[in-house]
DNA sequence: TATTGTTATACTCTATAACTATA
DNA sequence: TATAGTTATAGAGTATAACAATA
C-alpha cells in the first residue's frame, strides 16, 4: 500500500540543483507516479476482460476509432512507436485473430490493417471499462477542475513538444551535499 | 510532428457511454499523453549521457536517495514491480557495475543492494538533466498552477488507490452507433 | 507460517540497421 | 530519391509459479 500523499522534495533541494525548480520537479514525479497507478489499475480491469497488452488495445481501439483501415504507419505515429516495432505488434494482433492486414488497392507499397469481429468485440467490452475506471478516478474533481487540467496539461504538452525540437541546455552540475 | 490540441473525445460519446463522463475520458487521455511525451523527451536526454534503461535509472536514484544500502524488496516497492523483476533489474545493474549486492548482517534471508561509484556518477550526471527538463516542461505554468497541480494529481491518486483495493463495478455496455 | 529472494519460463515491447518493393 | 513495410538481431522489462533459505 504507497502512500497517498504528494512525493515532494527534500529541503535542500534548491542549493543542490541550482536552477532547477523544486516544484517543477515535483510536479514531475507526482504526474508520472499519478499515472502509472492509474494504467496499472486500467489494465488490471482490462486484464479481467481478456488478455491484451496495453499497447496491443491503443492499436486496437485506434483502428476501430478511425471507422476504417488504417495503413502500418498511421497506427505507429499514433502509438509512438517506430514502424519495425509496429510489424510486431502487428504480428501479434494477427495470430489473436483481432485484426488482419490487406493490400493497399492504390499504393502497392501500403497495407491496410482491418479489426476483426473479434478484435471489435474486445474494443466493445473493454472501453466501457475503461471509461468507467476514468470517470470513477476523477470523480473526487470538479467539472471546472477537469477542464483546467486538461488545458494545463495541453500547455505543457505545447512546451515539451518544443523541447523534443531543440538541443537541451546544459544544466548546471549537481553540488552534492554532506550526508551522515 | 504530433499535434499539440487537447485530445478530446466525439460528440457522441454521452450516449455512447451511458454513466461515463466525456471531460474524465479527455483527461485520462491527455495526462497519458502528456506523461508519455514527458517521459521519451526525458530519457532521450538522459540516453544522451549514458545507455541506462528508466527503471535501471529510477532504481539507482532510489537506492543513492536513500543514503543506504536497501533490501531488494524495498526498492521493488518504490518501484512498482515484482520482486522476481527486482532480481532480474538487479542482475543487470550488477553486470554494468552501477550496483552491487551485500549480504544483510542480521536477516539472511535479506540482501544489502548498495550503490557503486559508478553508478553514483551516473545519477550525479543525471539528475540535473532530468531536473532541467522537468523545470523546462512546466515553465508555461505559474508556481501556483504548479501547488494545485499537485494537489489534484494527489487526490486523484487516492482515489486510484481506492479504486485498486475494490472490485470494480461492472460499467454500462456501449452503446454502438451507426457508422458511415 | 510468513518473508525474502532466486530460478525457470515465457511473452511483450522496443529499437536500429539492412533490405525489398514501390512511388 | 523518398516512402512503406519487413526481417534480422538484440536487449530490456515484466509477470507467474515453484522453490530454498531463513525468521
Amino acid at each position: 500500500m504507497s502512500s497517498t500523499e504528494a512525493i515532494r522534495v527534500g529541503p535542500g533541494f534548491a542549493s543542490e540543483f541550482p536552477g532547477a525548480v523544486a516544484s517543477s520537479a515535483e510536479v514531475l514525479a507526482n504526474v508520472v507516479r499519478t499515472t502509472t497507478e492509474l494504467l496499472n489499475e486500467v489494465q488490471r480491469r482490462r486484464a479481467a476482460i481478456a488478455p491484451v497488452s496495453a499497447s496491443a488495445f491503443q492499436a486496437l481501439a485506434v483502428i476501430e476509432g478511425a471507422g476504417e483501415a488504417l495503413p502500418s504507419h498511421v497506427i505507429a505515429d499514433r502509438l509512438l512507436v517506430s514502424t519495425a516495432s509496429m510489424t510486431s505488434l502487428l504480428d501479434t494482433l494477427e495470430r489473436r485473430g483481432f485484426a488482419a492486414r490487406r493490400p493497399h488497392p492504390n499504393d502497392r507499397r501500403k497495407i491496410l490493417v482491418e479489426i476483426t469481429d473479434d478484435g471489435r468485440l474486445v474494443v466493445d467490452q473493454m472501453l466501457p471499462v475503461v471509461h468507467a475506471a476514468a470517470t470513477e478516478a476523477f470523480s473526487g474533481l470538479t467539472e471546472t477542475e477537469r477542464k483546467l487540467l486538461i488545458d494545463v496539461l495541453t500547455r505543457v504538452r505545447g512546451q515539451v513538444s518544443e523541447m523534443a525540437a531543440s538541443e537541451p541546455v546544459p544544466p548546471k552540475p549537481r553540488r552534492k551535499p554532506k550526508r551522515a
